[in-house]
RNA sequence: CGCGGGGUGGAGCAGCCCGGUAGCUCGUUGGGCUCAUAACCCAAAGGUCGCUGGUUCAAAUCCAGCCCCCGCAA
């Protein structure tokens, strides 16, 4: 088992062992920590082991053709997304943000490219439309596996697949900008960067009473003009069966189970956030924050800041 | 020893600096209003203020230690 040095982390900067590293030692399997594998004489220690083949899964490191080669049928990688769509470290979360339907699992004989090398096998899944990258990372770890066993076992029958490379789009490692909402953007697009940065890194808006962390939020149909996008307001009373209500008094921040919720307004549509964090806070449902913030319509929220 | 914030009735918060009658917005229960309601009105229940010790006539509030939670940063 070959895994990432130890390093500190976490609050208190603890060293910590990765868990494929913890797995690894409860099963006796022998472990090593190379800080770089193409640095001189990882290749030839990897040798020593005449590997038959090498399985490659999110190790975050660029190997070189010389440690690739090194097992007598090559290296295979196994990856969450459908090659050669979403090539890279976050495949499941930018396909989430894109708003895709559909994701899967491919395995590829790997090449010196970033996820580039011919394809072996694949199984596609549907996207939940609330389903979290979270939620969707542990289905693709199933199928990601069962996959994986399969092409081990048929490695030498497989056909290898070149990709199209011109059809190939790129899910770069997520960075603390990527889950910045701004509210100028479609109601649908903020929902998706949500869902798409659940667990990771989350998403974050500037309220007046401090930053707010986003883990959970739906759409809400707009009725008639939404003010600056970012503005606070009521929803409308959902689809009332009755008609036109002619209550003169939604205007308070009162706000059962949806209807007549204190909304965010968006470049098109409302948001309706479900579940926040309110910093040094834990996470709690949108309406309890509402109360202890006391925020009320007309109140703004903006894209945060460096 | 990475930086920092927080633990107050069931929920989210205020009060703490300037010690001395427990507050706000909700929820819950009972009653009222209403064709009706999660809306409105009235009333009630519910808190050893994280734990331990200290200072004091008196501690949610000041001091020390401990436990738990969280944001940033990695």
């Amino acid at each position: 088992m070959i895994t990432q040095p130890d390093k500190p982390a976490g609050r208190g900067r603890a060293v910590t062992a990765s868990p494929v590293k913890r797995r690894a030692l409860e099963a006796a399997v022998p472990v090593l920590q190379p800080p770089r594998l193409r640095d001189p004489g990882w290749p030839e220690r990897l040798a020593e082991y005449k590997v038959d083949v090498a399985v490659v899964a999110a190790f975050g490191q660029i190997l070189p053709r010389a440690v690739l080669d090194v097992p007598t049928r090559g290296s295979i990688n196994v990856h969450a997304s459908l090659l050669p769509r979403y090539r890279g470290a976050a495949p499941i979360a930018w396909a989430i943000m894109r708003g895709e339907v559909e994701t899967g699992i491919t395995t590829f004989q790997m090449d010196p490219g970033m996820d580039t090398g011919d394809m072996l096998l694949s199984e596609a899944t549907p996207i939940g439309v609330e389903e979290t990258a979270g939620e969707l990372s542990v289905r693709l770890a199933e199928i990601g596996a069962r996959v994986l066993l399969r092409t081990l076992k048929e490695i030498d029958a497989l056909p290898r697949v070149p990709q199209d490379h011109a059809r190939a789009t790129l899910a770069p490692r997520l960075k603390k900008e990527d889950g910045w909402l701004r509210p100028a953007e479609p109601a649908r697009d903020l929902v998706n960067r949500v869902r798409g940065c659940n667990p990771w890194p989350g998403t974050a808006l500037v309220t007046p009473a401090g930053r707010l962390l986003i883990w959970r939020a739906t759409t809400m149909p707009a009725a008639g003009a939404l003010g600056a996008p970012g503005t606070l307001i009521s929803s409308p009373s959902g689809p009332s069966p009755s008609g036109p209500s002619p209550c003169p008094l939604p205007s308070g921040e009162r706000g059962g189970r949806g209807e007549g919720s204190l909304c965010i307004a968006t470049g098109d549509g409302l948001l309706l956030p479900l579940e926040v964090q309110p910093e040094n806070r834990k996470t709690m449902p949108w309406h309890d924050f509402l109360r202890g913030a006391r925020l009320r319509a007309g109140a703004r929220m903006t894209e945060p800041v460096p």
